[in-house]
DNA sequence: GTCAGTTGTAAGCAGACGCTGACAACCGGA
DNA sequence: TCCGGTTGTCAGCGTCTGCTTACAACTGAC
């Protein structure tokens, strides 16, 4: 059977070094590879063993810092998105978002795109509801106040449709991989939807 | 062991009374379950045993019949969502989704949610890529037909950028469950949609 | 009746999944 | 030097998944 008895260091072909012992150093990893992964292909989609992979970490790691993969989202998707919320005057949030999603190249996972994962990660599961819940409201507050009605209901209501677009924009060029919304200058895209949303949030004319 | 004889009918509870030869009906009750669980769940989050259950039919027949769970996704989903396409006058397609989109409750599995049902299977499995490569050529072409311009990548862009403002009104009801969509009236949100799209679509003012 | 083909049923396979337990290697303080 | 706690590694568990196989029950043609 010849039991395999623990050498230091075999001289065989580099039996994975162990990697150093920086247990922050590990954490961050895992958080950076989970947001690029939720983000690429959703709550389900992703792999805690993927994830493990791309940080370079054992997946027993994973558990021992964040417990199961519900965490893991939850921590990783958490205040991840809401930057662009406050980076500037509250009537250009719209326009940011925009930019913020349009800047980057289809795979790439800037801050803004997770905010659309967690949105698309379609699991009935608790975690990836209650930050779908967070993220929503504090994007449709923020979009409501702009708009141009008395009724609070209504500016609700516009305000998430507004939020549905964003939310079409960014699932038409992620996963449709859409040619004219990928080709397309990122400035002409925002105008058209800067004037469609100035119909949209604006007051009505005709009652 | 006692091994079990196969007894014609035995004085048991009723040990599941098999059901009756029929072909055509097993595939249609199949197709039903197949059609109402994608479009609740997505393609990942159905399970083939989900749908054999729903349709009242062994799992083995599910195979037996389409082979796959892709081709069966396929086939549930090819060619059902189009009706509202060519249902009325094209310059009317986008009320005529919304109103369809709208109609039904929010568990309720009407064609038009097939569609977005079939956008949202966030999969790389080539069915489902290919059925959403289709219905959107199908919808933005007729959608970019309505645009006032000459340009036609600027007519496909507006059209992407209306097909992903349905698309995302469809998912803050279905998956996200935004309670301002689900409580306005219809005709509202049909106003706010079509006054904004009025905007996108039509001639661009300033230069 | 017999027998091939069709329809329904039961059981299980191989793989992927989230997650766990046991253990080795290293660290800091006594 | 010992020793408790932390960090990293390895192997595997139980379950669920899509899918297959073997077999029973029924049908229709001869």
């Amino acid at each position: 059977m010849t039991p395999e008895q623990p050498r230091p260091d075999p001289g065989g072909p580099a039996a994975a070094p162990p990697r150093p012992r920086d247990s922050s150093a590990t954490r961050r990893s895992l958080l950076a590879a989970a947001r690029e992964l939720f983000a690429a292909d959703g709550y389900d989609g992703t792999t805690v063993r993927a994830i493990a992979e791309r940080a370079g970490v054992n997946q027993a790691l994973l558990f021992r810092h964040f417990g199961n993969k519900e965490q893991l989202f939850a921590e990783a998707v958490a205040g991840q998105a809401l930057d662009v919320l406050h980076d500037g005057p509250p009537q250009e949030v719209l326009r940011r978002t925009l930019e913020a999603m349009l800047a980057t190249g289809p795979d790439d996972s800037a801050e803004s795109t997770l905010f659309f994962a967690a949105l698309r990660s379609q699991g009935n599961t608790e975690a990836a509801r209650t930050v779908r819940a967070q993220l929503r409201e504090a994007y449709g507050g923020a979009l409501a106040a702009l708009v141009a009605t008395d009724d609070p209901a209504d500016a609700e209501l516009r305000a998430d449709l507004t939020l549905a677009w964003l939310l079409g924009i960014a699932l038409l060029r992620r996963v449709i991989h859409s040619d004219a919304l990928m080709a397309a200058e990122p400035e002409t895209v925002i105008g058209h939807v800067v004037r469609a949303t100035d119909a949209l949030l604006g007051p009505v004319d005709s009652p």
